[in-house]
DNA sequence: AGGTGATAGATTGGATCCAATATCCTGGCA
DNA sequence: TGCCAGGATATTGGATCCAATCTATCACCT
């Protein structure tokens, strides 16, 4: 019997649309960390990992490394991998890398908005409006904030800042399961949305930061209070 | 025959310092990569390395996997890896990101400095004065500026940051071979660390933004002229 | 002569097999 | 009764083997 029904779903779904098996567990792996279907700290065996994906230990054992790689799982030799833990700390962190990164995108990116990114930006926060589905929610604001900053022209910063607005997912599911969505959020999206049609870039990167600075002071404060009770 | 024999060199020193051979392959490798012992664009084959390292495939595609997640390798699939490849583009993605993420380190490192280790930050300033190497001119320039933003208390963060310097070091290798050091950055480094030793965040982090953005924006117009010519 | 298709060689991707190490349980001893 | 030692078991780490696919070369056809 599979470890978790959720990712033998997930599984089925994904397995023809890659190259190669290695490339299809890694995706799928991740997708089930970042999402949630695979809670933190659960230990990833890989017996039992190749026989939920129907196929041989060896691509599952290439699938975690490359998850090593990016901090989504950790290895201990000769005792296997683990689903990488959540902290206030790591958030804090993770937090702190997101006020960095996501005012430099949106500079760079700003002159280049398109009108059309702009109401699509516009059209993502009226989506967010009514939705009440956290892993959609998670979805909608990631391309939300990843249209403000697509023309940047800076592959690499973007791959980073995508990783690590999916990492903050991760961690808000736990704050939207708890707490619901705050509602603030989305005034601060549209005043930052505001801003960007005005090209103003100071106004839009002071906005973006404290946007960022104020969820991650949130998520902060609700994991400690987690964690100390 | 080894392919390269520098990295024979390499793998002599590494081998008993690790607990598994995948971590020792992955190590040694991805050193090799950032140092310019292996140079970008060449085919990293498997059935070579793993002649080279002493050991079977197995650990050698581990590793390999590992290093396309870092992006120090791209993978083709049934045509191998080959080192990343240096761009004047990819160099200013990866000064853009640090230009983004240093002064973020920088301000939260700040109020924790000792004395010890601001004295520690002018000693590497000294140190490079007389060196000549650029392999060890790119350590102690790493080392100083690692220094200064220890304290941050955020563990992500810095090995971000340590990754991107470690990543812009390669390409500075470049440069220096071509034009020398700019002197011009010793400058900056000794500006950078009074503001740090006066305590005044904004104007360290607003120095720590215009050093890194001269050394990119330098890199970049000499890699541009570069793949033009 | 140039281009296209088939075939052979090389190389990677995936599966199976064996060895090394950690954990856990049990039994003996203080 | 509690602790340490030793062995059994489960799991990972590493090696070898086989299959899939890409590349290059050569022959053949236009």
């Amino acid at each position: 019997m599979a470890v978790n029904d959720g990712l033998s779903r997930l599984v089925a779904r994904a397995r023809p649309r890659h190259r190669t098996t290695t490339e299809f567990v890694e995706a799928t792996l991740r997708e089930a960390i970042l999402t949630g279907v695979i809670a933190p700290g659960t230990p990833l065996r890989q017996e039992e990992l190749a026989e939920t994906f129907g196929v041989s230990r060896m691509p599952v054992r290439e699938a975690l490394r490359q998850l090593e790689a990016r901090a989504l799982a950790e290895f201990h030799p000769h005792r296997g991998a683990v689903v990488a833990e959540i902290s206030a700390a790591d958030g804090a962190d993770i937090g702190a890398i997101r006020m960095a990164l996501e005012p430099m995108a949106l500079r760079l990116s700003l002159p280049g908005l398109t009108p059309a990114d702009l109401d699509q930006a516009e059209e993502l926060i009226a989506e967010m409006d009514g939705e009440a589905d956290p892993g959609r929610m998670g979805e909608l604001n990631r391309r939300f904030h990843m249209t403000l900053y697509a023309r940047a022209g800076r592959p690499r910063l973007l791959a980073l800042t995508e990783q690590h607005l999916l990492a903050a997912d991760r961690y808000l599911r736990f704050q939207f399961a708890a707490l619901g969505y705050r509602p603030r959020s989305q005034d601060e999206h549209r005043a930052l949305l505001a801003a960007c049609r005005a090209g103003d870039a100071d106004t839009a990167c002071r906005l973006v930061t404290e946007h960022v600075g104020q969820a991650a002071e949130q998520l902060t404060a609700f994991l400690e209070g987690r964690e100390a009770g």
